[in-house]
DNA sequence: TTTATAACTCTGCGTTTCAGAGTGTCAACC
DNA sequence: GGTTGACACTCTGAAACGCAGAGTTATAAA
């Protein structure tokens, strides 16, 4: 059985990876306003990806407000990459044809 | 934010529920195999999509040893297909466009 | 200088996830 | 027809997870 990366199929992460993703860089408090979740939920989660090595920090302090800047790793990539895969093979996201579950989801719309 | 369904959005149930989708109807022991899980950790997710009404039971017995049937329900249909669409729309999967997670995955691709 | 606000970080509690032990049912063998 | 074995679940308790809010530090405004 191919597993989901646990670490990428939880709500709250998948979501800050994609954002990260799309965006390259974003401070603490962007991902806090576009997932809005609570300080200490956010710091949870980002640990969880830094101590996994899927994400980097950047830590500038001095001129303005200390602030960190986060981003994907090369091994934070390339796990999303394998973990979207799986997903578009486990829900036949690619070809909707007899057999996947596309074709049973579009079934039941169909009633 | 557009949240992602916690409790389809875990590793395990989002395979199990893709399984279901697709067999249409599947044994305890069917799942079991499939997924490779134990018993307890089967029954207790299994217990949890039933309490949400995602998935059903027909339980056979008298003839041959005692089994449950687990099916998809319309809700559980439902909720899969709002799950999906978020899923597609979060990782950009429908369109690899410039503006994306798709994208930026195919440049990660490139290096 | 006090007040306010942004940017984190830490603590502790409720929930979730899990493996293994337990229970019940049937089939096969002796 | 009793015993053994295997399958089909179900229950229990412990470990890990997810979360909110309190605490901390640093800057900006009043």
């Amino acid at each position: 059985m191919e597993e989901l990366d646990a670490l990428l199929h939880q709500p709250l992460r998948t979501q800050l990876v994609a954002y990260l993703a799309a965006a390259g860089e974003l401070t603490f408090s962007d991902l806090k306003r576009q997932l809005e979740v609570s300080d200490g939920n956010l710091d949870a989660h980002l640990k969880k990806l830094l101590a996994a090595d899927y994400v980097a920090v950047r830590k500038e302090s001095g001129k303005g407000r200390p602030q960190s800047f986060f981003v994907l790793t090369p091994t934070g990539l390339a796990a999303l990459q394998t973990y979207v895969q799986r997903l578009q093979k486990l829900l036949s996201l690619e070809k909707p044809a007899d057999d996947g579950v596309a074709a049973s989801l579009q079934a039941g719309l169909a009633h």
